[in-house]
RNA sequence: GCGGCCUUAGCUCAGUUGGUUAGAGCAUUAGAUUGUGAUUCUAAGGGUCGCGGGUUCGAAUCCCGUAGGCCGCCCCA
């Protein structure tokens, strides 16, 4: 039996599950058109040099790569940044702004498989260049929210989680810390809903236990879920940058309210994504349950295409995948039933009535439509619970009393009735049939 | 990289203390039904019991190894 297996973690789309994936890419598709976004794809195989700029050495361990027959480190693309960021950045110059654009590829990763994650996944990836200001948080953070929703989702089934890496650098400037510092404390912040106390080992094997007074402030901060309180927090400290950082706030979150998105995001300064390149706001999207792993995650990353050898440009993007997503859906039972029904079913007689048949298919194919007939002769009753099965409209008849008569009888699978129409008018009788039945 | 559980038909699963030819439901195909569909009845096809080794007169069953799956830790771009 299984001479073959597919490799650990490689997933196969049978036609229920492929249909399914469609539905999911079209209404994504759809979505980032209606707000202005181009689609573009690139190459599945990438120089592994592109990801190990971006994310140093130890990323190779969770690649795909290896050496071609040229002798090139390759790797199979994990992520679609660098690669976006390269696209945009050899055409920078030539590239109307404000770029949006986005796309919808299959990414592969060396990990070990879990729940909502495998070794290969798709995602849709939104980004905009060229936009320094929080215009441009705005618009992909109402895309990403508009993606969800397309789907019926609604806020009580998810919500997005802002945070902002510019704040908290600010904020620990100011309460005098130097870079290294600052970067060790991050790290601990985003930890600290996991490992609680623990977070804080790698600070205090780097630099010493941490001060209480300013562990205690870092807690305080960490923990705050409102634009108010985040005012009051920073009202306490006259400091340039952070007054303006929070204006910026104020206008990100007016922004989304003032487009009926605010009761989908929640301000949360405990997300700081990780060691990532992000560089200003970031926001993470979760199910309200919080069942399940990120749903999506995307912020501001100004510094990469600079760092990948172009001329700096502000960016902004998320990724959302395809994985955790289903399983959203699925629980939240909004997985629609998608199979593509057949419009048409064409009951054949017999051989001499198959040639008639036949010339009459192609050209309601021809017209565009779904349209199926036994592919060997079998019998009427037979045929009869296959037009049934196959969800077809309407069963045309080529039997030999009706052709002889110079008719076709016309089958309303749905009323089960019966017309029997002159041959030259059945593919009249099927368009009239859909034109006026379908809506 | 580490840990827990699991693997018998396409799917969901039975399978007695180790004992003849490994079963069921669903699904598939065919027949009842050579001119009218979602019901019903009948039958068929489909398995080297994940793979390899060991114990035994005899292994789906016990032991060892290994692969794969699920879940969690690490990581998560």
């Amino acid at each position: 039996m299984a001479q073959f297996q597919s490799l650990p973690g490689f997933r196969e789309f049978y036609p229920d599950a492929l249909a399914r994936r469609n539905h999911i890419f079209r209404l994504w598709r759809q979505t980032a058109n209606t707000y202005g976004f181009q689609e573009y794809d690139a190459p599945v195989l990438e120089p592994l040099e592109l990801y190990k700029t971006k994310s140093g050495d130890e990323i190779e361990a969770q690649l795909f790569s290896f050496t071609d027959k040229g002798g090139r480190e390759v790797a199979l693309r994990p992520e679609m940044t660098p690669t976006v960021c390269r696209l945009v950045g050899e055409k920078a110059n030539a590239l109307k702004r404000p770029i949006k654009w986005f796309s919808i590829a299959e990414f592969y990763r060396y990990e070990r498989m879990q729940k909502g994650r495998g070794r290969c996944f798709f995602q849709l990836n939104a980004d905009i260049f060229g936009e320094a200001g929080v215009e441009a948080e705005t618009e992909l953070m109402a895309l990403l929210i508009q993606c969800f929703a397309s789907f019926g989702l609604t806020e009580e089934d998810f919500y997005v989680r802002l945070s902002d890496r510019n704040l908290w650098f600010f904020y620990l400037e100011a309460l005098g810390l130097d870079e290294p510092r600052s970067r060790a404390v991050l790290s601990a912040v985003d930890r600290f809903e996991k490992l609680g106390e623990d977070a804080f080992k790698d600070y205090a094997e780097q630099f010493g236990a941490i001060d209480l007074e300013l562990k205690a402030k870092v807690l305080a901060f960490l923990q705050i879920k409102s634009l108010p309180a985040l005012e009051s927090a920073v009202a306490a400290i006259p400091d340039e940058k952070l007054g303006a950082r929070l204006a910026d706030w104020r206008k990100l979150l007016g922004n989304l309210s003032a487009m009926g998105l605010g009761r989908f995001v929640e301000v949360d300064l405990g997300v700081v994504r990780g060691l990532a390149y992000y560089t200003g706001f970031v926001f993470e999207a979760f199910d309200r349950k919080g069942e399940l792993r990120a749903l999506a995650g995307g912020g501001r990353y100004d510094s990469l295409i600079g760092k990948l050898g172009y001329n700096d440009m502000p960016a902004v993007g998320f990724g959302v995948g395809d994985m955790t997503f289903a399983l959203l859906l699925e629980q939240r039972g909004l997985t629609p039933a998608v199979a593509q029904s057949t419009d048409v079913y064409v009951v054949i007689g017999g051989g001499a009535e198959r040639a008639v048949a036949f010339a009459d298919i192609q050209s309601l194919r021809a017209d565009g439509f779904r349209v199926e007939y036994p592919l060997k002769e079998v019998a009427f009753g037979k045929q009869f619970k296959a037009a049934g099965e196959s969800g077809a409209k309407l069963a045309l008849i080529y039997g030999g009393d009706e052709l002889a008569k110079g008719v076709v009888k016309i089958r309303d699978l749905g009323a089960r009735t019966e017309i029997e129409v002159p041959r030259e008018q059945v593919a009249s009788t099927v368009r009239d049939f859909f034109s006026g039945g379908a809506e």
